[in-house]
This record gives C-alpha cells, structure tokens and sequence, in this order.
DNA sequence: CGGCCTCTCAACACGGTGTTGACTCTCTCG
DNA sequence: CGAGAGAGTCAACACCGTGTTGAGAGGCCG
C-alpha cells in the first residue's frame, strides 16, 4: 500500500507514473525481469530515462508496486474464502487451492519476477512474504479448527503443515507456468495439490510397523 | 559432466582452474552469487581478470562447473539409496528425504546460487533439473512399486505426486536455509516433510463426504 | 507578476562485463 | 640447439546499464 513509487506527489504526472506501471506489465509478460532496461521502461512511458528516476527510485521499485496491488487483491480474496470446511472438506480446501492458483495465473509475470527478485532484494522478500503470510495463516487456522473437531488428527504442528503446503503450491505452480522439468500437466496440478493437502491434513496412517 | 570451464587444455594451468573454482565455492559461502564480480575470482585465484576468460567463459560458467560436481554426488546418492520400503515404510522415507536435506545444506551456497541462476540460465536450470529428476525417478519408482504392492493406495499419479512432493522439498529446506518468512524450524523440517510425504502416498482419506 | 514547486532531460560518473592484441614462457621436433 | 607452436598472461579498450547532477521549462497560487 501507500507511497510505493513516487516521492511527494500531489497533481498531475500520475499518468506518467501509471505508464510506467503498464509499460512494466506489459514487458514483463514477455521477458525476464532482469532482461528490460530503465531505458526500456522509460521509452515505452513516453519519457527519457533520468525521468523515470523522478517516479521511481530503482527497477525494483516498480517491481514492488506491481506486487503491491496483487497483495492488496490476495488479502480480499482470501478473506473472502469461504470456511464451511465442515461440510465439504475436500471441495472447500479444493476451491482455497483453486483460487491460490488463479491468483498465480493472473499475476504470473508479477510472480515470476517477485520470485527471482526476493533473492537479492529484501522489501520484494518482505512484500512476498507478507502475501505467503496471509494463505499460511488462513490454512494453518482451518487445520486447527479441524484438528479441534476431531475431523484432523493432532500429531503434527498445523502452523508447519500449512507453510510446508503453501510453499509446495508456490514452487509447484513455478514449475508448471514455466514450463519446467521437472513439472506436472497444468490441467492435473489443482488435482494433485488438493490430493496432498488432504491427504496430509486428514490423513493418519501408519503403513508397515511403526 | 567434463570439459566445462577450460577450452583445450593439457598441461598444467589446472592449478589456477582449481583455484578459481575454490575461490567461488568460498565467496559463495558467504555472499550472493550475484554480488560477486568475476574481479574478486580472478584476483581470489591470482590472475588478472582477462585471464579468468581464458579458464571460463562467464561467471554462470563457474556455476555450472560447481552444479556439476553436485550432480554427480546426488546421483551416487540417489543410486546407493536402500529400497527396503517394505519392511519399514516410515523409517526408509525419511531416511530419504533425509539424504535429499544433507546433500542440500553441504552444498548449500552453490544450490542457492543455481535456483536463483537458473529463472536467467538454461544450461543451470537443465544441470538443476538433472538433479531433481534424479531424485524424482527414484521417487515415482518407489511409489509405484509401494501401489503395485498394495501397500499404497492407486488413484493418483505416482509421477505426478513424487514431482510435488520433490518440489515441496526443494522449496521448503530452501525456506528454511534462508530464514525465510513463512518458513519452519530447521529442527522439525525432516519430520514434517516426511509425514506429509508418507501421508500423501499411504493415505486415502475421505474427510466428511466426497 | 514573482516565486515556488512539479516535472524534464543532457551530460556525466561509475562499475561490471567481455574482447583484442601483443607478449612471455615452455615444450617439442627437425 | 634453434625455430616455431601452443599455452598462458595481461594492459588497454569498447560497451552497456545504472544512478546522479544541475540547469531549465511550465504551471499554479498568492
């Protein structure tokens, strides 16, 4: 939120600031982050490029705009996820999977970008982290509510479980959008995500001895 | 594997390949990848930087000869790994995945280097890759075999589980290593990466109705 | 109108990468 | 043993991308 971007503001030139946010986008759809220039941003908004300095402190810092707004729409959205876990376990926890995925999808050059760029910068860390937060913290909250119903057993930390799940859907759908390998088909992923969640929230088994 | 770095080569002059490639494995350790300038190798290594050209051809180069030793661990690894899942399911599964966390934390600088190489560089997301189909080959046959037993319910993609469940790894001890946030204890990772990985392929659960 | 604040950019400084061309060893073969 | 072919080395250069500086143009407000 607030203040990413532009230094004092007031007027007009919002605009500008706006081209470069779209130009940014834009380009990023098609290239690697690290692959487009200042030049490039600055070009495509219609300006030289000490201007874009005017607007943004760095590339970086267009970067952070960006993921601030998929921020802003992870937390609507996930405070608008459903929790009627008890009816539905699998369909429910199958749509809070679905809708991390979509999020992806829809952002996937935001995404993409953010991923790489956490390694060496720290606000874009922090900004990722903080969206990371919120699925964790909605997942770990409904396991523990499942977990006191009885419907889940104890026997593992509900805070662990959802971040090790949540990190398995970010890197999994990485793998898919980019088309690595090795990866999973697109078309199963939400499938085999929603298996392993289950699975490994509701599940108590004890193959062989033990 | 062989002929990375150095063109021709006969003689000696292997000393200095050595040395550079010391000195990157020691930078690694404690800085960036990215935040070390072929300058720092070369002197490191006592030659002038045009000389470091002559050993390699970028500073990715470097990377990809130290990936490479890597690659090579992980597949004798992964080929001594003990198959007696049948007598002690839980038990040969962590012992496993425990061999997947050793080899990651010794080679910790040069695996954070490569994932973050590997979103700008193909030949390191190809070396990378080797790797965790290694990991994912053994996996998925061990799947499949455990299903084939009846050990393990069918009903989901072996391959497609053990490639999840391989990225989740990956994914996770990264976090962990890191001190990212959300992440988990360093302490407790081997315990819930294993009960998620022996509930989701032993488990058929079917929470409320379906 | 006069001054301030927003906005703009040419020109510069810097740091990193990769290349060139000339030079020195050393080993080998006639 | 003397000539030539590598192997190995590096000063100097060409580039490119980033970030800064300083000087100005235009509008808005008293």
């Amino acid at each position: 939120m607030a203040q990413r971007g532009r230094r004092t503001a007031r007027v007009s030139g919002d605009e500008r600031q706006d081209a470069i946010l779209i130009t940014a986008e834009a380009l990023i759809g098609e290239r690697a982050f690290d692959d487009i220039s200042i030049e490039e941003l600055a070009t495509g908004a219609g300006i030289s490029r000490p201007t874009f300095y005017f607007y943004f402190s760095s590339k970086d810092d267009v970067l952070l705009a960006l993921l601030d707004r998929v921020i802003t729409e992870v937390e609507h959205r996930v405070g608008d996820l459903p929790r009627d876990f008890a009816s539905d376990p699998v369909g429910a926890w199958t749509r809070s999977i679905g809708m991390f995925v979509e999020v992806f999808v829809a952002h996937r050059g935001v995404a993409t970008a953010a991923i790489a760029a956490r390694a060496r910068n720290d606000e874009v860390r922090a900004l990722w982290s903080k969206s990371m937060q919120s699925w964790v913290d909605f997942s770990s909250d409904v396991i523990r509510s499942e977990q006191a119903r009885g419907a889940a057993p104890e026997g593992i930390d509900a805070h662990d479980l959802a971040v090790s799940l949540n990190l398995m859907n970010e890197r999994v759908i990485t793998a898919v959008l980019n088309q690595e390998s090795p990866a999973i088909a697109e078309s199963g992923a939400l499938d085999v995500l929603s298996t392993i969640w289950i699975r490994s929230i509701y599940g108590s088994v004890n193959p062989g001895r033990r």
